[in-house]
DNA sequence: GGTATCCAGTTTTTT
DNA sequence: ACTGGATACC
């Protein structure tokens, strides 16, 4: 153990020695806080505290899983493993499930994501009657999600005259009646939505004194990661538990709350001290991750913003390459110039794919990046987006399993009870609906008291609701006997999920069965891992609530060596050595909708501090003068945040326009460009971006450095045969259809797609993206 | 009740 | 440019 103290510097160490009481870590980007919390962690168990004592609640669950793994190493993996570490919905989750019955809920309830939560609202509002463009299913979702990030419960709702004044002003006085439906709904599916994990965990621990009191006394030590983004429910929360002892340590910077939008209080660390008496307050200002050049500019754009704690960030590492900026004129220039770069910084330094990162503030603007890279053959990944588990097949196949585990859930219940369409229309189930307000009952309890229930639906739809019910309920039976595994794809199967995808047919329904094949293999490596894991059976409910509260950044990787694209909110907590921050243009990043209040421009401008501070060695900004958005090309300006960072830190590849924000379109059009507003900088030097192909002896470099990786996932695109020349006549083979010859090719990139005349199957059009073919002719 | 076609919102970020 | 929902027609 002292090895491991040795490790840390005097201000990390101070930290990690002080056993007990409140203490709060203002932690600079780069400073090594993981590290801090990590050997806290191992040391309060060296000194004797029982893991079974300490609650770790990190921002991911891969967060949590990485330093469960450290500590191991440390301490021992037996003594590691009843650390209780997560994020705070994956934790109080679980609490959750064991005192349920506390509270009125199934131990098995359903938790319901983003999409259910907005599709129940829009249910809601239609069954009122209220007039859908006034009452915007989205924005009323988002109110009550704030609602009760706040802890404003229904009834507190209705109490507060100010909140009332404030819907009935803003045209909306029926708010607080959707609120209460939708409340009920949730009750009634045995669902919980994102907000009701926290909230009633509150309810909870202020309910029951006994409960509060148990899990007071097993949570002895608390640990709380990036504090600066929890909100007032998870606060509140963290309070309760931490009242009786107050071993509370929170770990987290003011300069990188970036999750206002989500209802984080910014006020939660920084008025920690007020909290808790005696507060010890350590900094740690010594960053170990950047360069010199990297860690001034990013203080030199924070420095801009007034709400914030007193810190200094500084670095004993080399000063490093200037900051690169460049100006294309389209976003498609920007992702070529950004995987040439790449591409050369490879070859220059002999790196392989895992050192570079690209971030973007929306997923939108991954497209044009990835057509780049699909063209320089750099093999990528994306995180966030539209992830796996929310396409339409997977949820569809998730939507039948949540069913079996719990029967109540209305939301699965309507995505799955007519599709593959079985005669049970939406006038049935709107029907079904109505009697299930009328009863205060589920939907799936109606059906299953058909008789009993006046209701004018004719024979042979009341045959097919039996039908429905009678498969989900064998569905149960085999979920006594069988794993997750087998279950699933009994499922698969007898829904006729499967064989719908087949009918149709095209290339994306080929794409949608392999998507479901992957999910299958999915459950199958859970069920497979879950055997290891003490108490645990490698349940359906059990994977069930691991896809619920999977982050993005969770998924499993493997050992892929990607380039890394993502949105800057995930890429919080990473580093790369190489980092591509695109898109910096006003309106786009500031963010048009964030630019209204001053509030609202300093959250994004600590967004770009924590972009520009996942770069070790080198960070690249880039911005052009017009991108496609909303499919079309408009007019953009370069960001001002590039503006407020000191001159002495950059390097232009391209001449900048001495006017703010203003087009250099304006001084071509003028034919003369006025140099003396020019910050011109030496002629494009050292990285000039390859506007070129790669010639032989490159490639060769690169395919040394990249070996062909097997491991496709299929979040990714094949890239094998994208761009390969398939010509008419070609004569390939497809895994499934056989030996067939093209007859022709048609689209671009993505949707490039052959029509092909198998000797077999016929003429099938195939999408080149998805298809394995082999050429043999 | 099923299907084809039109329409609106989307691109701010996520557990 | 793309999706999901609503409408009209079968």
């Amino acid at each position: 153990m002292e090895e491991y103290l040795a490790e840390l510097n005097d201000a990390q160490r101070a930290p990690v020695l002080q056993k007990d009481g409140p203490m709060i870590v203002i932690a600079g980007a780069g400073s090594g806080k993981t590290r801090v919390l990590t050997y806290r962690i191992a040391y309060l168990m060296h000194q004797g505290v029982d893991s079974f004592n300490i609650l770790s609640l990190t921002f991911t669950n891969k967060a949590a899983r990485e330093m469960k793994k450290r500590i191991s190493t440390i301490v021992g993996a037996s003594e590691a493993k009843n650390l209780w570490m997560g994020t705070f919905h994956s934790i109080f989750a679980k609490i959750l499930r064991f005192e349920a019955d506390k509270l009125g809920y199934p131990s098995n309830f359903t938790i319901y994501d983003t999409q259910d939560s907005q599709r129940l609202v829009a249910s809601v509002i239609k069954e009122m009657g209220l007039d859908k463009d006034i009452y915007k299913y989205k924005q009323v979702y988002s109110r009550i999600s704030s609602y009760k990030n706040s802890l404003i419960t229904v009834k507190a709702y209705f109490q507060n005259g100010e909140l009332v004044e404030a819907d009935a002003m803003a045209k909306r006085p029926r708010m607080g009646e959707i609120y209460q439906h939708y409340v009920d709904r949730c009750f009634k599916a045995g669902a919980m939505d994102f907000d009701d994990l926290l909230l009633k965990t509150n309810e909870l621990l202020n309910r029951f004194p006994e409960v509060l009191s148990k899990y007071q006394n097993r949570f002895r030590y608390i640990l709380v990661d990036e504090y600066q983004d929890t909100n007032h429910s998870q606060y509140l929360i963290v309070r309760a538990l931490s009242d009786k002892f107050q071993n509370i340590c929170v770990v987290g910077d003011d300069a990188q709350s970036i999750y206002a939008f989500r209802g984080a209080n910014i006020n939660n660390i920084l008025n920690f001290q007020r909290d808790y008496d005696n507060v010890q307050q350590y900094r740690l200002e010594q960053n170990y991750r950047s360069t010199k050049n990297i860690v001034e500019a990013a203080n030199s754009i924070i420095d801009k913003n007034k709400t914030k704690l007193d810190k200094v960030v500084w670095t004993a590492n080399d000063p490093g390459p200037k900051i690169i900026v460049n100006r294309l004129l389209t976003d498609a220039d920007e992702g070529r110039y950004v995987a040439s770069s790449i591409f050369e910084n490879q070859m220059n330094h002999q790196l392989d794919n895992g050192n570079f990162a690209i971030l973007y503030r929306t997923n939108a603007q991954s497209r044009s990046i990835e057509d780049a890279l699909r063209k320089r053959d750099i093999k990528y990944r994306i995180y966030g987006g539209l992830s796996f588990y929310q396409r339409k097949e997977i949820k569809d196949v998730l939507g039948y399993l949540r069913l079996i585990i719990n029967p109540k859930d209305e939301e699965a219940l309507k995505r799955v009870i007519n599709y593959p369409a079985r005669g049970i229309g939406g006038t049935t189930v709107d029907k079904l609906i109505v009697a299930a307000n009328h009863y205060d009952r589920s939907i799936f309890e109606v059906i299953e008291n058909l008789d009993r229930i006046n209701l004018k639906i004719n024979s042979g739809t009341k045959t097919r609701l039996e039908n429905f019910m009678n498969m989900i309920k064998s569905f149960q039976v085999t979920n006594q006997t069988s794993d997750a595994f087998v279950l699933s794809e009994i499922v698969a199967k007898k829904t006729g999920l499967l064989q719908e995808l087949k009918k149709d047919g095209t290339p994306e329904g080929i794409a949608r069965i392999e998507n479901i094949e992957e999910l299958l293999n999915g459950i199958r490596d859970f069920v497979e891992g879950q055997k290891e894991v003490v108490d645990s059976k490698g349940s359906l409910a059990e994977f069930l609530e691991d896809v619920a509260l999977a982050t993005d950044l969770d998924q499993d990787t493997g050992d892929d060596d990607r380039v890394a694209l993502m949105t800057i909110h995930l890429a919080k907590g990473l580093e790369f050595p190489y980092v591509y921050i695109v898109g910096m243009e006003e309106d786009l990043f500031p963010s048009g909708m964030s630019m209204n209040t001053r509030s609202e421009l300093e959250e994004e401008r600590r967004l770009f501090y924590v972009a520009l501070t996942r770069a070790e060695k080198q960070a690249y900004l880039t911005y052009t003068q017009s991108r496609y958005r909303w499919g079309k090309l408009v007019d953009a300006e370069p960001s001002r945040f590039i503006e407020e960072i000191d001159d002495k830190f950059l390097e232009y590849l391209t001449p900048v326009e001495g006017y703010r924000y203003k087009p250099l379109i304006d001084a071509d059009i003028f034919g003369e460009v006025d140099k003396s507003k020019l910050r011109l900088k030496k002629p494009v030097s050292g990285a000039p971006p390859l506007a070129h192909k790669p010639n032989e002896e490159q490639l060769r470099k690169l395919r040394k450095l990249r070996p062909v990786s097997n491991g496709s996932t299929n979040t990714d695109n094949n890239t094998n045969l994208f761009d390969q020349e398939l010509i008419p006549g070609s004569v390939v083979e497809h895994m499934r259809f056989g030996i067939g010859k093209i007859i022709k090719i048609e689209g671009v990139g993505q949707d490039k797609k052959a029509e092909i005349n198998f000797e077999k199957g016929g003429i099938k059009k195939l999408l080149l993206r998805f298809a394995k073919l082999k050429v043999i002719g």
